[in-house]
DNA sequence: AACAAAATGGAATAAAAATTCCAAAACGAG
DNA sequence: CTCGTTTTGGAATTTTTATTCCATTTTGTT
């Protein structure tokens, strides 16, 4: 055990996150598991027991122990030392901080982040709120019975669009994002058997009212991702998802769209999986 | 010892100094050491020993024992407890509780929105948190300084990139994103004056550590939007913003992340409006 | 498939910390 | 000054926590 890595004791929490850095990848699973929990909880090591954590990582104590180790302390207690030294605490209150973010100069970078989160935050709550799983049901099964998902989304629904595809893709579902690249019209791809997911907020994109049409006068299945329900959009859909963003300023955060199009994803590649 | 004060157990922090507050007129002289020891150190708690605090008390850890029995604890652990869930609500862990809810088949597309919607807003709730206004201002002011602004992004970082390149371009701000389509390289498009937006979480993209390596050799600022300030893409930054995004299974919420993004662009849209 | 090396989990042990208890000291009232 | 009461310090005890060790499993190699 002498063999690898330099065996110093890190002094500072800087050199802690070298050291791991350097480590992670040359680990096997369960020292990889505490490293990667502890990359994400460092802040815990601090107020937390080796049991804690090791129930965290999902690792017996032992392989904790070894962890510590291996990144050059005696064990676990002089790690924590580390970190209870250097610890101090920036308090929890999460609304007490947004609040400073926001005072520290009307127009600063850290007052429009601090907006922002607000607005995400926000929009979350009301997604939460308002979501109806009737619909969400619907659209799942439709898409779950679909030969291949088409995702289209042009604008501000672009983003969420090729999110929407890469979960999709990462879930096997064999799906094709619409994106317009080289003005090409792909809507010769839409097969019997598929379906369509179309996003768009007002103002509503041509293209994509377009291609949900011709989806429809097809006979295909559509689910739409839209703002409201009395949006343009919804005449052409058979399952609609409405999603109540919070703009600050000109724009929308994206937090819930994002976060509904991806519990979709998820929820149509389980049921493809199962079925 | 059933006379003095309610005998309720301080809940909150806030429930603590009251009691503190209340006890400090009237207590004997070593119970009192204590007192003022605790007020003035009251964020060591968490991270210390009776020991450790009775000596900085100049007592001895008995007295530190019968004051923590004052304020309504059974003893030091009930206390330091307090403290140590204090400094970060909503343990225990999230993703564990994630593990468990999938594991008991829970997995309804209305559950699984839900648990997006959490994990969308723990992530904005964490950003707030640890978000550095000093990386954020200089980010803003690379980026404002830039001719063209170039975005890099892929796979779970494409959202972004786009998004913020569509913000970019609301804004009347040059940009350019680097979406290898066509498997083009267009790193020539990189010129004297421009700056480069790199953003990759682990497992990091090859593409974009090389492209922002190559910007960095050709002398061009780099602002590294990631996961961890270990990030290899830091290396190359002149600039580091760090996301604390809560994961489920292998999907980002990207609240947080888009949040971050959209703040960039629009305090670089107003740093130039203005300029 | 058989072997050696590495990794792992859990039980056993050691160390450290919290907590209790009581004899001695300080205090206050008469 | 004296007695009863409160407060105090520290040693003894209990509980919790860290750490080690080794039998078993896994992994990688020939």
């Amino acid at each position: 055990m002498d063999s690898a890595a330099p065996m110093t004791t890190p002094a500072t929490v800087e050199e802690f996150r070298e050291r791991l850095a350097e480590l992670s990848d040359s680990l096997p699973k369960r020292l990889r598991q505490c490293a990667d929990y502890i990359a994400a909880n460092t802040d815990r090591i601090a107020v937390s027991t080796v049991a804690e954590l090791a129930a965290g990582a999902d690792v017996p104590p032992s392989a904790l122990m070894r962890f510590c180790q291996m990144m050059g302390f005696s064990g676990f207690s002089e790690m924590q030392k580390l970190f209870r030294e250097a610890y101090s605490p920036g308090w929890p209150d999460y609304s007490t901080r947004l609040k400073n973010l926001k005072e520290t100069g009307a127009g600063s970078p850290a007052a429009l982040l601090a907006e922002f989160v607000e607005a995400g935050r926000l929009s979350l709550e009301a997604l939460a709120k308002t979501a109806d799983e009737g619909s969400l049901a619907q659209a799942v099964a439709v898409l779950a019975a679909a030969e291949t998902v088409h995702v289209v989304g042009f604008r501000r629904a672009y983003p969420v669009a090729s999110y929407l595809t890469y979960v999709f893709e990462k879930m096997s579902v064999p799906s094709m994002q619409h994106d317009g690249v080289g003005k090409l019209d792909h809507r010769f791809a839409l097969r019997t058997g598929d379906a369509l997911v179309a996003i768009t907020f007002a103002p509503y994109s041509e293209e994509t009212l377009a291609l949900a049409a011709d989806a429809r006068a097809r006979g295909l299945p559509v689910v739409a991702v839209t703002d409201h329900l009395t949006s343009p959009l919804a005449r052409h859909a058979n399952a609609i998802l409405t999603v109540p963003e919070v703009d600050f300023g000109a724009f929308r955060s994206l937090s819930a769209t994002i976060a509904l199009a991806l519990s979709l994803a998820v929820a149509v590649g389980t049921a493809r999986g199962e079925g």
